[in-house]
DNA sequence: CGATTTCAAGAGTGACCGCTATGAAAAAGA
DNA sequence: TCTTTTTCATAGCGGTCACTCTTGAAATCG
């Protein structure tokens, strides 16, 4: 059987020497350990094995490089967030799949502590402005859906009519950014759990009106 | 009467021309906004109104200025918290009374979003660590005291016997981080308090095992 | 007063920042 | 083969980094 044609033929100039999905994995390692500010056009070339002109050539600057690792951790790392919040049929069941995942994921071995995204860029210089209102961005988009999944929640009947949605999204976030802040000052998955534990009481009480004093 | 006499002599030379309170006070908003590596000498200085060689021999380095803003920040923006634990006969109280001024407190107008250690020098550059891991353990002290505090009313037969110091206390600093996370990206006060509300309602049905799937 | 001590300011230290000009090398098209 | 196009590595751009040398002013001491 004939391979089908490759869709695109092969390019004019001289071939590209690296692997740009390598490369950009190599700097989303350096940028997630050192911050967007702490790693160094340097620092990044030497992990990514190729030297400034090739970097600005791929990928522009640094904020465009910075970009592209952003996209790509959502997809690798984010994927089982975005996934829990699709495919568990309850709000209170992809709640707990996530809280339970980033306590996983936050502490694993051989990778940096903590969420990319969740506790990055919120302090810097005046001239990377920018690069934290994107990243800011990210955190509200990721608000946005939880609140939507538990908009949906009410609807379904899963919640009581009176919930809170925002408020329960604003809390379910803030559990995975402490957890992060955690995670990067060393707390274990297990310590991370006890936290989830405590959350996901929380929420079981979360939607009514208190009951009392 | 005559007054006590100065407990320490004026000193032999030239006296400091600059007062040292209000320069460091300066140097604290200008860390608050821009964070440890946001935030150069140049800023420094100009905010300070002093010269380089002025703030070296004060403060020894830029690390060493940060450190005394740090104790100065405690002081002065830490010290509602820590009088929470305190002062409150409950458990329950101390942490009601801490999360909603933190909600006020990361919001407040004509100052920066957010706290200046639960989320600060996350990551950095590797020369920075020593910076990084201080309020990494100023953090841990937070924690310890917020555990603390959870321990006694357990002893005290506020909280049920079994209940999760641990947990409970990292449940609380989570929330407080979480916040503010979400100050600087530009959250109101009372999206916050809302916050608050559901994360209160977690602590009521902290300590217990859960009662049911 | 002169001597001593300490501070402030201008000016600049080498090193590193993000980024790029230059030209050789490697591919395709003619 | 020869031109065109693109990528590569060397080398270095202007600027800023944290920090300090030098000089002279402002205080106390004898």
């Amino acid at each position: 059987m004939k391979k089908t044609a490759t869709p695109q033929p092969r390019p004019r100039g001289r071939p590209r020497e690296f692997d740009e999905t390598k490369a950009l994995d190599r700097a989303l390692e350096v940028f997630w350990r050192l911050g967007y500010e702490g790693a160094s056009v340097a620092d990044l070339t030497r992990a990514m094995g190729i030297t400034p002109p090739s970097l600005y050539g791929a990928f522009g600057s640094k904020a465009g490089l910075y970009e592209r690792v952003l996209e790509r951790y959502q997809a690798e790392h984010g994927a089982d967030t975005t996934r829990a919040l699709m495919e568990e049929p309850t709000a209170r069941g992809a709640v707990e799949r996530m809280l339970r995942g980033a306590a996983r994921q936050f502490t694993r071995r051989r990778q940096t502590a903590g969420c990319m995204v969740a506790t990055a860029v919120l302090r810097c210089a005046e001239e990377n402005q920018p690069v934290a209102e994107r990243v800011s961005g990210l955190r509200g988009e990721s608000l946005q859906r939880l609140e939507a999944r538990i908009a949906r929640g009410i609807q379904e009947g899963e919640l009581p009519r009176g919930t809170d949605a925002e408020g329960l999204a604003r809390f379910v976030g803030a559990i995975v950014q402490g957890m992060s802040v955690q995670a990067q000052d060393g707390a274990t998955e297990a310590q991370l759990l006890g936290l989830v534990e405590v959350a996901l009481r929380a929420w079981d009480a979360g939607g009514r009106r208190p009951r009392g004093g």
